[in-house]
RNA sequence: GCCCGGGUGGCGAAAUGGCAGACGCAAGGGACUUAAAAUCCCUUGACCGAAAGGUCGUGCGGGUUCGAGUCCCGCCCCGGGCACCA
């Protein structure tokens, strides 16, 4: 043993030791102390950052952290890996998708040995392997036979840039969260999954996951956007030339049928299904043609932008309130979305929206909401009240409070058969094709004689060919490879094409936790057994950008799947942790950002393996602040880090004939004086602290501190062979259990030092420490003494001192005479084992 | 607009209603050294004071309490999610 940390030497060869004595395996019959603990699976991008190291250092702490404890821990790692990158890569350079993406993998999981992170390899899922989404293939067409695969024309959100559709959830503020281009909205043949289907159970089980975060449950809920309304139907008025309407109602969505009989006009969405049949003829059939033209031209950056304001024409129909029998006039207007039926019905007095309409197309406003004041008048209103109130000039319902009004004339509606109460979901059905090259191919085959037909199990997979061009124009470059293209159906076994759409990766991604436990199984996508033993994941560690897109599709997958028969449970994640993104002030205009290539802000860790070593990298990584707290990334701060490691190491270093000599000795409170006993008293509470704040809420970083504290402490105590046994035990005990409650964060160092104290058998198998209860018990304790609630003293008592002993030595004591000279003492407050507060005036 | 988080030293931060700023970074001073690095020791919220000590201080304004960073009410600011969703 050297003074000197000799980091670069000891690291790597830990990480041989773990890799040869397959210290992270997983025995998957052992059940009795299971734990599963999962990390969102990369990417394959290319090279990880220390932003994206904070994932998997928090998850291997934990898994190292469980394991002393006992569990049988499962960790394993995988690669989710299609996607447009490394097609993008494949337009540019030419390189093969799956080239360029294994060798990534090659990379990245060398990155990842060298931070210490260990995973059971042996069950390692590569999501564009044939032997994984032979798999994924399968189970599109278990959705498929269900009826929650389909296909439909619609309007679609398609990305000019990567030529290629979105589901929603892939659009933020209208731009492509890949590329940042402008979505414009194409009508195009797509495949679905009917997420919606499980809207309400998405979103009722919300409330049995307990161990996620809030934020992330209350994302779920606004993204499933539950909202409560009566559909309402508006009779058409005839057409004077006697014509025949394809449908003789309007039906509308509202949530505020209270306010019905101030309804003056319905606005129709520009997409309305009979629109141009209602109109076809009208004199205002050009107009209205146009603006359903203009309105599909709009993107959707600009339908949702706030400025924009409201546009619309009238119809030249109206339709018939049911609830006061006149008619109103049907307006087509750009705001209105197909939600709900497509229609809105209009109250320009009690909507915002439809106020600013009516005034500014001159539509009729009527009241019929009088506020408790009583004092609402037309001419004197110069915006909507939205407030409650009772209904006025509502026939029957006159005088009724509006929220009562709503259940009534909900009831009114549905007894008259032009109504019902109706739940309407914002989330829509998951768009997963795309026409892209480098995903899972859909394995659907068109025959002329049977039409769609699923391939054949048997068949499965569906290779992917490597014949084909990558350039993007705007069709799957599947197209263009005839040997994939042509085939016989599945079912007559006539000549067929295939479908040449390719899945979205969050597919891929959906079910892979399930994988891991049969990753080389080639007879069944899911063993049902093995993940009934080992599902739900206990521990679910990742981003929080995944707060919707992938958490809600992988719920979602997992009720399908649990439908299916195969799984027993039907939520995947007991406890989700999404940790903060590292942030570091970028290089080009000095602003805050996640760490990331185009903002030359990473941070690589080779280097900084190179200079400090992974322990050092870890720990800063979890000393850096609260785990589920965004960080900035301090290079000066992981000096400090690495400062600490070689000072535990140097202590080690400079008392090593001592720690060795007294490995026999056990510390005995009876035996201790006060300064081992305050160092023993120290340790516990430290022992405690820590192990308390890593059950909890994963603090590391107060851990950490603690650590340091208990270090401080160590120094403090001055040592050498001369010292008492018990000195010299407790010194030992001290020095062994920073070892060990370090270990989690800084492996490799806490296995060196394990291994130089004289322990065989690595420090895995090393217990995590309990603490002595009776270590914690002082002689003696100091209090503040307060006066007012100021301190103006400190006083030492007894610890068995009762409240009556201890408030006649609050007022005897010098400071608080001093303080309360003049005045009289009203009351004592005594708050055991802190502080004694004097109230005195 | 609605729904979540936040706002504490120069910085990252800590604090079951109970001594605000633990722990670390940075900075300053000192010891060791020919020197540097490393290490060790000291100082470091603001203001007043020679010192002892005192006053103020957790975004702002109120309140509850013996006692508020923490609880309640009303604002301001920052971050995130949703949003012409009827």
């Amino acid at each position: 043993m050297n003074e000197k940390y000799p980091f670069s030497e000891i690291e790597p060869r830990w990480q041989a030791c773990w890799n040869e004595h397959s210290a992270f395996k997983t025995d998957l019959s052992d059940i009795a102390q299971k734990y599963y603990c999962l990390m969102m699976f990369p990417y394959p991008s290319g090279k990880l950052h220390v932003g994206h190291g904070r994932n998997y250092i928090i998850g291997d702490a934990v898994v190292r952290y469980k394991k002393m404890h006992g569990f049988n821990v499962l960790s394993p790692m995988g690669w989710d890996a299609f996607g447009l990158p490394a097609e993008n890569a494949a337009i540019k350079t030419g390189t093969p998708p799956r080239e360029s993406t294994l060798k990534n993998i090659a990379v990245m999981k060398e990155q990842l040995a060298a931070w210490g992170c260990c995973y059971d390899w042996d069950k390692e899922v590569t999501s564009c392997e044939p032997e994984y989404y032979k798999w994924t293939q399968w189970l599109f067409i278990q959705l498929f036979n269900r009826g929650l695969a389909y296909k439909k024309k619609s309007n679609v959100n398609w990305c000019p840039s990567c030529a290629t559709v979105l589901a929603n959830e892939q659009v933020v503020e209208g731009l492509c969260d890949r590329c940042d281009s402008v979505v414009v909205q194409k009508a195009l043949e797509q495949w679905f999954f009917k997420i919606t289907d499980y809207a309400q159970r998405l979103l009722d089980d919300i409330d049995k996951l307990e161990g996620w975060p809030e934020r992330v449950k209350t994302m779920q809920r606004n993204w499933i956007g539950r909202s409560e309304g009566t559909e309402v139907d508006f009779a058409l008025v005839p057409r004077d030339d006697g014509a025949l309407d394809k449908s003789d109602k309007v039906s509308c969505f509202t949530t505020r049928v209270d306010t019905i009989c101030g309804c003056t006009y319905m606005v129709l969405a520009p997409e309305y299904a009979h629109l141009k049949e209602m109109v076809a003829g009208l004199p205002q059939e050009k107009e209205v043609l146009q603006f359903i033209a203009d309105s599909a031209k709009l993107t959707n950056l600009d339908r949702e932008s706030d400025v924009l304001e409201k546009k619309g024409v009238f119809t030249g129909r109206y339709a018939i309130n049911p609830f006061t029998g006149e008619p109103v006039p049907l307006w087509v207007g750009d705001y209105v979305l197909m939600y709900g039926t497509g229609a809105v019905m209009a109250v320009p007095a009690h909507d915002t929206r439809d106020w600013a309409f009516a005034k500014k197309y001159n539509l009729p406003i009527k009241l019929s909401i009088q506020n408790p004041e009583r004092s609402l008048v037309l001419t004197e209103m110069d915006s909507a009240y939205t407030g409650d109130g009772m209904c006025s000039d509502s026939g029957i319902f006159t005088g009724l409070p509006n929220r009562d009004a709503i259940d009534a004339m909900t009831k009114h509606a549905d007894t008259h058969g032009f109504g019902k109460g109706t739940i309407n979901f914002r989330l829509r059905d998951w768009l997963i094709s795309r026409q892209r090259y480098w995903g899972a191919p859909i394995p659907i085959v068109y025959c002329d004689r049977c039409g769609m037909v699923p391939v054949n199990d048997e068949d499965l997979p569906v290779l992917l060919p490597t014949d084909v061009e990558f350039k993007p124009t705007g069709e799957s470059p599947l197209k263009g490879s005839n040997a994939f293209m042509n085939c016989s159906c599945p079912k007559c076994g006539d000549p067929a094409r295939r479908e040449s759409d390719t899945m979205d990766t969050f597919v891929d991604s959906s079910w892979y936790f399930l994988r891991y436990l049969n990753a080389r199984d080639g007879s069944q996508a899911i063993d049902t057994a093995a993940c009934n033993n080992w599902l739900p994941v206990d521990q679910y560690i990742g981003g929080i950008e995944h707060a919707i897109l992938h958490l809600l599709y992988a719920r979602f997958f997992t009720k399908v799947i649990h439908d299916l028969g195969l799984i027993s449970f039907d939520e995947p994640f007991n406890r989700l942790f999404t940790q903060g993104m590292i942030c570091k002030k970028s290089d080009f205009d000095g602003k805050l950002y996640k760490m990331s290539k185009s903002k030359g802000n990473v941070v690589s860790p080779n280097e900084l393996i190179e200079n400090y070593g992974a322990d050092t990298v870890r720990l800063y990584t979890l000393f850096i602040g609260p785990p589920e707290k965004e960080a900035e990334w301090n290079d000066s701060a992981v000096e400090g880090s690495f400062r600490f490691l070689a000072r535990i190491w140097r202590r080690v270093w400079q008392h090593r004939d001592l720690l060795l000599a007294s490995k026999t000795l056990v510390p005995d409170l009876g035996k201790m004086e006060k300064p081992e006993r305050d160092l023993y008293r120290k340790l516990n509470e430290s022992v405690q602290k820590i192990t308390h704040d890593l059950d909890g809420a994963f603090h590391f970083h107060t851990a950490i501190s603690t650590i340091m504290e208990l270090m401080n402490a160590i120094d403090e105590t001055k040592l050498d062979e001369n010292s008492s046994d018990q000195a010299k035990a407790v010194f030992r005990d001290a020095i062994e259990k920073v070892i060990v409650l370090i270990s989690p964060f800084a492996p490799h160092i806490a296995e060196e030092l394990w291994k130089e104290l004289g322990h065989t058998g690595g420090i895995l198998s090393a217990k995590w420490p309990e603490t002595v209860e009776a270590a914690l018990h002082r002689d003696k304790i100091q209090m503040a003494l307060q006066v007012n609630g100021k301190v103006r003293g400190q006083i030492t008592v007894p610890s068995a001192a009762t409240k009556e002993e201890i408030e006649k030595l609050a007022v005897t004591d010098e400071a608080v005479i001093k303080w309360t000279e003049g005045k009289t003492i009203k009351k004592i407050i005594v708050v055991p084992g802190r502080l004694v507060n004097v109230a005195a005036g």
